[in-house]
DNA sequence: CGACTAACCCACTATGTCAATAGGTTTTTA
DNA sequence: TAAAAACCTATTGACATAGTGGGTTAGTCG
């Protein structure tokens, strides 16, 4: 399951690239539109100032706008930065993970195959394709 | 992330699939050879029964064995068992679940097709295939 | 019949994550 | 200097996960 912190993320991604009139977007305006906790949206909001994708300013006039055209992003960054992982288990989420049963690992080939086609899925998948 | 459950699920099955002699296989030998925790397997392996994807007997002798061959099984009917549902957000996996915003979604597209991909993967992937 | 084995059943628990909420501080603009 | 907005720290309630513990029932074999 896709937490909504991750599912929150795309629709905060998705307003600004609606509604991008070159100024800045305050949360509240975000929130109002999407019907979502202002509070709640500070923390996915700052997390993605972070993460590089969204540009922050502070102060009367400030709120946030995209970092790059709605073209130039996948689905799939940004929902890893948000979940962490888009790995179905930890021996592929983990790099550091030491599993002893790896050689022997009978799952194994089918969780790479899966990991990759999830993978593949939300990085071809472009933030402008759910425009 | 697929929870333990039904990662250990797979991991009875195939065990039970692999030694599979005619006769019953009890937990505790699925346990040692998997590493796992007998207790914990007890109650994986109760709702395996209770789904119908496992017979279970009590007694000496008792254990343990499948259902059906190991090619009637689809890993999806396993982890769907498990899990509860492979949906990758709620709107999907719950047949009741009301969302007004449902119609103006711009993501909810993606979600389905996504949603396919997976059930599609799982289902058409079979218990013999990890043998 | 009685010992043994194994599933079955019920309750509990520690830990962690999720989905927020609360309240304050700093930054910026007009 | 007042307003608006992001930014920061902490806390919380609910729930799921990943088990553990201890007993009861069912079936087998000598």
């Amino acid at each position: 399951m896709i937490s909504t912190k991750g599912r929150y993320a795309i629709r905060v991604m998705l307003d600004i690239a609606q509604n991008d009139d070159g100024s800045y977007i305050p949360l509240k305006d975000i929130a109002e539109r999407q019907d979502l906790s202002k509070k709640y949206l500070e923390i996915i909001a700052k997390e993605l100032v972070a993460g590089g994708l969204l540009i922050g300013a502070s102060g009367k006039g400030g709120g946030y706008r995209l970092s790059r055209d709605p073209d130039k992003y996948t689905i799939g960054e940004i929902l890893e930065l948000m979940e962490g992982t888009l790995s179905p288990v930890i021996c592929l989420a983990d790099k550091k993970y030491k599993c002893n049963r790896k050689k022997k690992c009978n799952t194994l080939p089918m969780w790479q195959e899966f990991d990759k086609l999830v993978h593949d899925f939300f990085h071809n998948k472009k933030l402008s394709d759910l425009l």
